[in-house]
DNA sequence: TGTCGACTGTTTGTATATAGTTTTGCATGC
DNA sequence: GCATGCAAAACTATATACAAACAGTCGACA
């Protein structure tokens, strides 16, 4: 199976907005783009990107691409090989316990800080995140699901107002909502259910100042991923399909 | 006082390397120099960088200035005023606090996973650069101290195998390096020889592969680091001077 | 004398052109 | 049938050109 061109996708996002783009914004409209077909899994992981091409389409020349891609491959979700091509990263399944213990401790620290740290406008907009998320779990909306899961936590960590955290925790949740992407695809919605509840607890003892349950509460919803895309993983590994197509 | 230019410190580092750059090296050339001149605060943060200036110093066009100017934004270590110039990013004393936290946090974390996964190479390495520590701090050589302290505290890090707090850590010490410098410039000897008997004794950790000690000593580690440097600043902002310079 | 506004110079953001490197396809020889 | 070498195409890295935005200055007018 030869992997597609998604050309439409980007052309798409990049024809609502080419004719009200002012000076300064080519770039974040590109960066913007192209960050959200990456995390979505528009743009698959080890598929190339052709700077002529994207400059058509996004009806801008190749600097402000370049200088796009060259923000995204500092970030981690591009790959630039010197004189030949750019890729978007591959997901790299052989460091995820790396990766899930980077995550497990970031979702305890962050926690932790907000329950001490918070203050009532934190409190606001978290409460709103998770009531969006709730939300798109009633819908069954995967995507918007896995937005608003991150948008939930990042919303934690800013109210733990540790910026080293926040950015970090940041990448990995995008990181995540990659594979996260992958792992929604193939299960019933019975664990959104559990996170909701886990989101519930989680934001009361934030508003209740309790560190160490936040703490808690935050090892116990990592280990809960974890576990999930562990099984997924194994699951897919032994039946030897879908991975394929990303693992490359 | 005015900030004076240096542009002689920048030239001659470009000057160095004019004659044999090739093509895909310029961009590297001008990022490894920059991001040597501000770690080093040979350009003191917020004085401003002009693309056009810095172009005629390399000998290059204004594309790689850019490309590299980006590379560091995306790093926190420079900051674009939008449609204005860009400036070398102040360094965040308000922040501080925080600042210390996620260290103390990374010191901890590297430590013990450096003792759980560490391989013969690794400790080949560290033992290599906690010598090379050592050796400049007989010499009294600031810069040298603070280069290779970073540089092996990475390579324990890297030990541990986690890249994702490689990362983190790696930065938190080159934005430390920043501070260091003007803790070093107005202290003696003393304590930098109890770096390196602590060194001594995280790398013994280490190697016996005792996590929960090598944890310790990492906490240790930083808590003498965060403590100096506060007593630093509490000094020096007393006095009212020497910060004033960087604080703006 | 003070304030507002147009003008000018400087610098960035974007577009386009040029040069150099890698890949790819084909042809040729073994 | 397969390997090897050459040529052309594709694409990137850098250079240059142009246009928009902002800062400072000077002058007019209140």
């Amino acid at each position: 199976m030869t992997s597609k061109l998604p050309d439409e996708d980007i052309e798409s996002a990049a024809a609502d907005v080419s004719t009200l783009k002012k000076r300064g914004q080519g770039v974040q409209i590109v960066y913007d783009s192209l960050r959200q077909a990456i995390l979505e899994l528009t743009l698959e992981p080890g598929s190339p990107l052709d700077e002529t091409r994207l400059a058509d389409q996004f009806n801008l020349s190749r600097t402000p691409i370049r200088e796009a891609m060259v923000r995204l491959s500092a970030e981690g979700l591009l790959l630039t090989l010197p004189n030949r091509n750019t890729i978007v990263a591959p997901i790299d399944f052989v460091n995820l316990p790396f990766y899930f213990e980077a995550l497990t401790l970031m979702y305890r620290v962050t926690t932790r800080s907000a329950a001490v740290h918070r203050r009532p406008e934190h409190l606001i907009k978290i409460k709103s995140l998770e009531a969006s998320y709730a939300a798109s779990v009633a819908r069954r909306d995967a995507i918007a699901m896995i937005a608003t899961n991150r948008d939930f936590h990042v919303a934690i960590a800013e109210a733990g107002g540790n910026h080293y955290f926040t950015q970090l925790f940041a990448r990995l949740l995008d990181e995540g909502r990659r594979v996260l992407r992958l792992y929604y695809q193939s299960f019933d919605d019975a664990l959104p259910r559990q996170y909701v509840d886990e989101h519930s607890d989680m934001v009361a003892a934030i508003e209740a100042g309790d560190a160490d349950t936040a703490d808690a509460l935050g090892a116990a919803h990592a280990a809960q991923i974890v576990r999930q895309i562990q099984t997924y993983i194994a699951r897919d590994t032994a039946s030897g399909i879908a991975l394929g197509e990303v693992l490359r």
